[in-house]
DNA sequence: GAGATAGTCGACACAGTGTCGATTTTAATG
DNA sequence: CATTAAAATCGACACTGTGTCGACTATCTC
């Protein structure tokens, strides 16, 4: 049922009983994500809010933690849809610092919960952990791009412009994540502190 | 048994069979951390270890996750005791932050697997995640005072000094935390990353 | 040596997980 | 639209791990 060869697939792909089930279970699971913690959910909970038998989830999700993995793939998928949409930065660091934040904010504002359940099973579920670290790669190179554009020495090495974007890069992560468990205003205050500790990194004056 | 009123304890407290009971599970839970992950202990596994029945590992503590608490509580003392015993930094910013970093090296040299269990159960274990983020702000508070001895400026907001120091401290975090699950040469190269990035920040020419 | 207190453990009840097989529903095909 | 294979459903079961209870033993204190 699931992946009807995504590539290549027809039109208008009649979206079966099945498609159609397996995304209320993604969907009850993220309501009630915002309701329980991840671990204290149980797979009963997540089958009667879906509208079936337990039993029956495990015939599209063979555990919760499976259905979690989706689901978060769903989220990174959305996350890097927009971030290709608004590639192609024009230069000038400053701006693209300030962009690169803003972009941030937004990320979080929208999916912050997901980010945050996602981030807390990293170390136990695998699969989030590298889909996790995929996707804060692709901003580590993005980093690494606009600190060389303002001068960085762009070496290997614990100095160079590389390890300096992934320790950025990591900041974010933390900052946000422990900003957007207490309200939307320590976030945007997360996101100015961050945004001035790169521009000390990058060399540019404040 | 637990707690015979701390404070004030008479001396060479003789150190009852309890108290070696529970210095033993403690010891076992703490041998096991290295095989196993926290998650995948069973109550079981350390009572076994331990030389004693599961029952009986209920009689000094309530569930795995408080011997965890309990365990984490002392490796959190250790750091602390270490802490008290280097304060009264001797000025100078640069030195200051070289200093920092050299030893919060040796810390997660030493306590690493400890800290990065405690670190993976803080969101599940409320206990454990407030020992550490208060171990944070012990921190924080010190990269504080030598950002603002640096000429940073120490009002509140988002790009005070204190703020910085928070988002450097969780940096800091990060940054250790995924090296130091990679080798132990990844935790030198960790730390010396982000000596620059404190440096800059701190507006100090690297 | 008579309590009391500390420590031990087998046995139980319970909650959650994952699987199996029997059954019903759906959708494609002549 | 009748047939039939595949898709989907679910009750019931076995299993694993947790936490508690009560009866028992060891250890201390006077």
């Amino acid at each position: 049922m699931p992946d009807p060869v995504k590539a290549g697939r027809r039109r208008s792909a009649a979206p079966s009983k099945g498609d159609r089930r397996e995304a209320e279970i993604l969907e009850a699971l993220e309501d009630l994500l915002a309701l329980k913690s991840f671990d204290a959910l149980t797979t009963n909970d997540i089958a009667e809010r879906a509208g079936l038998s337990r039993a029956s989830m495990y015939f599209y999700f063979s555990s919760k933690q499976e259905a979690l993995v989706a689901l978060f793939a769903k989220t990174v998928e959305a996350l890097q849809e927009k971030s290709r949409a608004a590639a192609g930065d024009p230069a000038e660091p400053r701006e693209a610092i300030a962009t690169a934040m803003r972009r941030t904010l937004d990320r979080w504002r929208e999916h912050g919960l997901m980010m945050r359940v996602a981030i807390d099973q990293s170390p136990a579920i695998p699969e989030i952990g590298a889909l996790w670290t995929e996707t804060a790669e692709i901003f580590v190179d993005a980093i690494t791009a606009i600190l060389v554009r303002a001068g960085v020495a762009s070496h290997e090495g614990p100095d160079g412009a590389g390890a300096l974007a992934g320790a950025l890069c990591w900041m974010v992560e933390r900052t946000f994540y422990r900003a957007s468990a207490v309200s939307p205003e320590a976030l945007d205050q997360a996101a100015e502190t961050c945004r001035v500790v790169w521009l000390r990194t990058a060399g540019i004056e404040s």
